[in-house]
DNA sequence: TGTACATCAGTGAACGCGCGTTCACTGATGTAC
DNA sequence: TGTACATCAGTGAACGCGCGTTCACTGATGTAC
């Protein structure tokens, strides 16, 4: 083999990095093979060898960006304890940080208006990460001694993602921190309300 | 003047009803003029003697579905007796019926993740049309007796925008209608919890 | 009532541009001897 | 240790296409006389 074992992949994840960042800045309708390259310091020839098309590259980036939220939103948030690990998740979810850095944040929440008009395989990733999270919420909101734990969470969720989203669409910024601690107190009742 | 003096008011008309169906349908960034104006009946040169730019013609196609979904929402369901007008509202709003027809709907859940990326006269537009519907539940909420009317009313819309928008999202079509029925039960939930 | 004219809504060819994709190539790298 | 070679990640010119916008024009309409 030449070069590095991993110089291939290491520019892939390179290519990965930027398509992220580029599906949150443009939206994954607006963003370009050619910008992507050269954003990643390449030309937009060598894409080809990489990836099969675009289609295929926003696929992969979406995997990435569920797994890196899911890491960040779950795996950190959902400890031992449920009902506090569910509090921890409403407050780093539904807060002004995850409004203002939606480059490191969920996907569903900045491209859930987007998906009815993209690709099979692109709302097929959705439906997959959007699944997983909602079955880690009901799993902790069961031990909780929710009954129909899942529809408990995919509302609760529901709640979460609009009031992320309409906190964007906000331009008054007190007003917007208003309705995200509003959101957050909501939740934590509809939590509270459980036991 | 030549021609009736309504002709070009009435061929305007029509081009915004033809942009208002395409923007639902391939979303504001990927509206084309020339298939707009094909679907109106007319060639794509004649455009800019109703619209100074395209993205005149999203501000302007903007106003007209948030008037649209003002009628449709607001004034046919906030009557004279508060609960029942907010509990009628929420049933409208948050129904399988609206999920399916985004044509005849409220703008704000199609659009919401979009915004980030439009123009400054869009975002206006927008922040507009929203502030309306708000101050429009919050006044309900007032004669309800809540407290905080304006914040209350802010995050439910952000509950229902959320549920509308997910339940677009999910492919699974009885666990999307369980989504928005239990959303709706918490919604409601929320509003006997302020007498 | 009929004719000549002015208006202007709409036509359609043309433009420059950015895009996704293809492909013949180059040159840095690791390998064989 | 040094040289010749094979590999293949990345280059950059080229393509066809659809887009927003411009503009000289056409021809149906209402008006003036």
């Amino acid at each position: 083999m030449s070069y590095h074992s991993e110089h291939k992949q290491q520019t892939r994840a390179r290519i990965l990095a930027e398509a992220a960042n580029a599906i949150h800045a443009l939206g994954p309708e607006h963003i370009s093979v050619a910008g992507i390259m050269a954003r990643a310091g390449l030309t937009h020839g060598g894409f080809y060898s990489h990836f099969a098309s675009k289609d295929e590259l926003v696929v992969q980036t979406l995997s990435l960006m569920f797994e890196q939220a899911y890491e960040r939103f779950v795996n950190r948030t959902l400890h031992a304890d449920p009902l506090r690990g569910l509090e921890h998740l409403i407050d780093v979810y539904v807060s002004p940080a995850h409004r203002d850095t939606p480059q490191r944040g969920c996907p569903i929440p900045s491209l859930a208006s987007d998906l009815p008009r993209m690709s099979e395989p692109v709302k097929q990733r959705f439906g997959a990460g959007l699944e997983r999270l909602t079955k880690s919420m009901a799993r902790r909101l069961q031990q909780l001694g929710a009954t129909n734990a899942e529809d408990l969470a995919t509302t609760m969720l529901a709640q979460m993602i609009g009031a992320v989203a309409l906190s964007r669409a906000v331009t008054d910024r007190a007003a917007s921190d208003l309705m995200l601690q509003t959101s957050r107190d909501a939740l934590k009742g509809r939590l509270h309300a459980i036991g």
